[in-house]
DNA sequence: GCCAACGTTGGC
DNA sequence: GCCAACGTTGGC
């Protein structure tokens, strides 16, 4: 990471409703799950460097119908090894992840609240202040990404 | 289901 | 170190 200095206290992190949505991590124990399975070294670096506890968290849906930003999550504990990759039995098992010097890193967030109407890709693209924001790149597919706090507040604004 | 864009792997 | 092949993501 090149720029260390503007450290965002905001984040999106990306989830296929059909493997986990927002309504699965309200019911979730304690609203709270480990968010498991990045495999992509960005977004590891953001998880394991740059998330803090306190920090809010977009949840968006992908491959959804329609695509949307669905609600709003906060980190409640900071990155540590995602022991996932050590079970050979799980399905975001890594062999080359070792337990002694961990490659994949995760945080534990906890549901803030659900949209009642989720901010969809489409509406968010027809936003022009919004064009710069991470998401809406072509081609961007980080699954966990900062986000500008200009773009948060407007965000949020238009969620209502 | 298709496929463009991207990240990773591995042969050389 | 280059780059083709492959696997994955995610919009459509």
């Amino acid at each position: 990471m090149a720029e260390k200095a503007a450290k965002p206290n905001y984040w999106l992190v990306k989830s296929e409703p059909s493997c986990f949505s927002i309504e699965d991590l309200e019911k979730a124990p304690k609203k709270t799950t480990y968010w498991d399975g990045v495999r992509n070294y960005q977004a590891r670096n953001f998880m394991r460097d740059s998330m803090k506890v306190g920090d809010l968290v977009f949840f968006y849906h992908s491959n959804s119908e329609p695509s949307a930003i669905a609600g709003i999550a906060e980190i409640v504990k900071e990155g540590y090894p995602d022991f996932t990759a050590f079970d050979p039995e799980h399905e975001h098992h890594d062999p080359k992840s070792d337990k002694k010097k961990p490659t994949w890193f995760m945080v534990d967030i906890k549901h803030v609240k659900t949209f009642k109407t989720p901010l969809s890709l489409e509406k968010l693209k027809s936003i022009d202040s919004l064009a710069d924001m991470m998401l809406l790149q072509k081609g961007s597919r980080l699954s966990v990404q900062p986000v500008g706090e200009k773009h948060w507040q407007q965000i949020v604004k238009l969620a209502g």
